[in-house]
RNA sequence: GGGAGCUUAGCUCAGCUGGUUCAGAGCAUCUGCCUUACAAGCAGAGGGUCAUAGGUUCGAAUCCUAUAGCUCCCA
């Protein structure tokens, strides 16, 4: 019937994922059983599928399914977020290779063409997940620009200026010149590259004096508003009230004091430029300078510079550094390493710059969202991540949230004039126009007159909202799926993320739901080749995951790369480890082989009651251990576990202690819970490899149209059993102890041996011993009371195992000396500890027990082995 | 410069409130097996001064301090 001893998934795969969305498994409504909910960080639409999603969603994946075992009312749910600048980027590139230039298009047609994009490309990240087998709410999918979420981005903004969080001001902001937009902090990177630190003269206003001033960014000296040093430094003290005048353009300047400057660094004189460079800004406003922005928005120097007008940034550096040359105004140039800020979009160097943007008040929305993180009312994992969200926390500035895109949330604020504060902020135009009437005194104005801000918000002002938003929590606040789905259980994703979103959803969360978002936060590391490179583009060293679904199996690849990223650490991504998921898969398929292979006989058969005692009682240990590490997300072990249950307890032991002999046929009693068994095994398995526990389940008996391992449900069981754990155990040992008798005297399993046992416990023996005739081809094995000489020995916990054979005394003797040897050397240890009064007084009552059993152990060691020493 | 973390077998990592024969797992390696479920397998074996130096303790991989190296985050 199954001739294939290889499992080939590629079929198996494709047939399972149609049926479970044709039966409509993975939806979800509300209903009387407990929710739990996931929402998926949603991809950027631009996106293709690679590890860090695979891994990301995998362990969605086996939160979401097991949960939805354990009976509870599952719902996952899929998105993608529109990513401004990414997005506007990829349509950009679009447009160049159709010749078109994005300044020629109006905001209209480029959005006509950006919608069209995300048609077309949009949904290939969403299907790469389903093919992993995301069992996700499809019917559910939400994007981050429609229409709900667009309305709930405008309805917050509108709020939140309303209360007055958000204001537009002049501000430093980190300028991508490039693009020609804002970028937030956390948009920013910092690149170390080789650069040259000018040393500058400026001379002394009235005076032959001149003052030295170390700077990195030379065409800034023609924004100069200031000259600062440190009010103790002596070197300067004879300068107050003096002025300096700026190289090249002549300008008189100020000579200031403030202790911001570091009289160590340089020449302990800094060149203020209020408008490039965030310090000297902060300087600039204390000390009331004048802010001369000489770049335009493109980088390139504009009128204000009065020299080098139209020049790049960069070229202009070179220039002024020339003319300073020339001008004997350089005192020396020095070769440096220092950072420099670059856009995480363009990687063009960003430039500080001055600029009128929208801004969201943080200190009032932070306050909260620490307090339930600190006093975990939502759990991080690791814990250690709190850490980093405190510093953040308590160190937070303002978010820029406008950026100069046409992809993204438009701001809703409507200019009627020119003056600074002539305009207002409502969720449509028709609003906005009542509110301006009045605040411009004007009845007269309409529509028209009205021009909306041409910026769009950050793509995170959007997705700080998503797991309020997808349940259309804003919109339409209280109504049943919100009420019913949040909080959502867990977040899971990746460290790098937790300012950009997870701290702002906790934010966003506590402001509109008065709740927190999720109750406990899974943060994903990063994901590394085998060397350890962080994955790129530029590196190649992404591999097609296509092409490793195709060769191990979509199973195997989740199974490999939980395997590489054991308990929430980086992900290190081996081929070999999907392997191991592979192979895994194959040896359930062979056990499913063995199974079906068999022919059954009607006699019941009592013969293997203690074996399904003793296997029922380890299903029951594991799944303590499964259910705990599931509890602390430490889903790897999780994995690990359930692996070793199957591999090692059902494939190696049980299916080996209840297969009949060969050509011999099963009691149908036997099968029966044997099945049942595996029926179990591939509950608990399925989570992790959904797609081989379906196939293997409908395999194992007559299901009907609908049925699903997906509607089963996981375990409760709680048989705890020890005394036949233990006895399971000395089986093993015996069993093992015999195989390696064998081995050490290459003889064949074929041949059957003798096994006498000197215990004063055969009842730990009993139930097993007719198995352990079978799996260790053992022909009489009976229990004496002295040693049997001429025999090879071993030991079973205390017990001694017999099997008579020629051996060669003085190997044997050997043997014994050297365990003897050890188990004295370790008694001494035990009685040093025990003849410790500090150590019999301090110790915990239980440690002592311990050592003394160990005590009483050694001795009975050393005394059999003396004994046996003393008979050769 | 500030913060967080890591360093245990060849590799990836467990080791929870110090105390079982505590030095572990998986993979890799080596040896022997095509033993009729499975060579994508089976039966075994070897391999580590727990980064270094101090300290606390009856007792330290585990706690403390310093040093070195690495990683990440922030400026």
């Amino acid at each position: 019937m199954l001739i294939d001893t290889k499992y080939d998934p590629s079929e198996i795969e494709g047939k399972w994922l149609q049926y479970w969305l044709d039966k409509g498994f993975f939806k979800s409504t509300p209903d009387e059983r407990e929710p739990f909910t996931i929402v998926m960080p949603p991809p950027n639409v631009t996106g293709q599928l690679h590890l860090g999603h695979t891994l990301n969603n995998t362990l969605q994946d086996i939160l979401i399914r097991k949960a939805r075992l354990q009976g509870k009312n599952a719902c996952w749910v899929p998105g993608t977020d529109h990513a401004s600048i990414a997005t506007e980027n990829k349509v950009i590139e679009m447009l160049a290779e159709k010749g078109i230039n994005k300044k020629d298009l109006s905001r209209d047609e480029f959005l006509k063409y950006a919608w069209e994009w995300k048609e077309k490309y949009g949904g290939i990240i969403l299907s790469q997940l389903k093919r992993l087998g995301a069992s996700c709410d499809w019917d559910r999918t939400a994007f981050t620009m429609d229409d709900n979420q667009y309305q709930s981005v405008i309805k917050v903004f509108v709020d939140l200026y309303n209360k007055g969080h958000i204001y537009k001001g002049v501000r430093m902001v980190n300028w991508d010149p490039m693009r020609q937009t804002a970028l937030s902090d956390e948009e920013v990177y910092y690149k170390e590259v080789n650069s040259k630190l000018y040393h500058v003269q400026y001379q002394v206003e009235g005076t032959a004096d001149f003052i030295t001033v170390a700077t990195t960014r030379p065409e800034t000296i023609l924004g100069d508003s200031a000259i600062c040093v440190h009010p103790e430094d002596d070197r300067y003290l004879h300068l107050k009230g003096k002025k300096a005048i700026v190289p090249l353009v002549n300008r008189v300047i100020p000579i200031i004091f403030d202790d911001y400057v570091d009289k160590e660094f340089g020449t302990g004189a800094l060149k203020v430029t209020p408008a490039h460079d965030e310090n000297d800004y902060k300087l600039g406003m204390k000390h009331n300078l004048e802010i001369i922005d000489i770049l335009n928005a493109d980088g390139t120097l504009n009128e204000k510079a009065q020299l080098f007008v139209g020049k790049d940034r960069f070229a202009a550096r070179k220039l002024i550094a020339q003319s300073l040359e020339e001008g004997g105004q350089m005192v020396k140039v020095e070769e440096i390493r220092n950072k420099v800020s670059c856009s995480e979009r363009s990687h063009a160097v960003v430039e500080p710059k001055l600029s009128m943007q929208w801004f969201c008040k943080m200190k009032d929305l932070a306050e909260p969202a620490l307090k339930v993180v600190l006093e975990e009312e939502l759990k991080f994992h690791p814990k250690n991540a709190v850490n980093t969200y405190r510093h953040w926390l308590e160190n937070i500035n303002d978010w820029c949230i406008s950026r100069q895109l046409w992809w993204g949330q438009r701001i809703p604020a409507f200019y009627f004039g020119t003056g600074v504060n002539d305009f207002v902020v409502a969720e449509t135009a028709e609003k906005a126009l009542l509110i301006a009437r009045e605040k411009s005194g004007n009845v007269n104005l309409e529509i028209a007159d009205l021009k909306q801000d041409e910026d769009v918000v950050d793509t995170w002002f959007s997705s700080w909202l998503w797991p309020t938003a997808v349940f259309n929590g804003i919109n339409d606040p209280g109504n049943a799926d919100v009420k019913y789905y949040y909080p959502t259980n867990v977040l899971v994703t990746g460290q790098d993320i937790i300012f950009f979103w997870v701290a702002r959803m906790i934010m966003a969360g506590l402001e509109y739901e008065h709740e927190i978002p999720f109750k406990d936060v899974y943060f994903t590391g990063m994901v590394r080749d085998k060397q350890g490179r962080k994955m790129s583009k530029s590196l190649g060293n992404s591999p097609d995951l296509f092409e490793i679904f195709d060769k191990y199996g979509v199973d195997g690849v989740r199974v490999g790369v939980l395997f590489s990223s054991p308990a929430g650490g980086d992900l290190i991504f081996d081929e070999k480890q999907c392997e191991q998921g592979r192979n895994f898969a194959n040896k359930i398929w062979n056990a499913l082989r063995l199974i079906k292979g068999l022919e059954i006989t009607e006699t019941e058969s009592t013969e293997h009651n203690a074996v399904f005692e003793w296997f029922e009682n380890k299903m029951s240990e594991s799944l303590v251990k499964i259910n705990d590490a599931f509890d602390k997300y430490r889903i790897s072990d999780a994995l690990l576990e359930t692996y070793r249950l199957i591999w090692d307890e059902f494939c190696a032991w049980y299916l080996e202690l209840v297969k009949p002999e060969f050509g011999q046929p099963i009691a149908r009693n036997v099968l029966e819970k044997t099945i049942q068994y595996f029926e179990e095994l591939m509950i608990l398995l399925h989570p992790f490899m959904p797609f081989i526990t379906e196939e293997i389940w409908q395999k194992l008996g007559e299901r009907k149209a609908g049925e699903s391992i997906m509607l089963l449900k996981w375990s409760s069981k709680k048989s705890n059993n020890v005394l036949v754990l233990q006895q399971g155990e000395i089986m093993k040992d015996l069993v093992t102890g015999i195989r390696n008798v064998r081995n050490q005297n290459n003889l064949s399993p074929k041949e059957s041996l003798e096994v006498k046992i000197k215990t004063p416990q055969r009842e730990n023996y009993a139930v097993f011993e007719h198995l352990v005739r079978k799996l260790a081809n053992v022909s009489t094995l009976e229990y004496v009371l002295e040693k049997v000489a001429d025999a090879k020995s071993f030991l079973v916990k205390t017990d001694e195992v017999f099997i008579p054979l020629e051996v060669n005394a003085e190997d044997e003797r050997e043997r014994m000396l050297k365990e003897l040897e050890y188990n004295k050397g370790f008694l001494i240890s035990v009685e040093k500890k025990l003849s410790n009064e500090r150590f019999v007084q301090n110790a915990n009552p239980q440690v002592i027990d311990a050592e003394r059993k160990k005590k009483a152990d050694a001795e009975a060691k050393i005394k059999m082995l003396e004994e046996g020493l003393a008979g050769m």
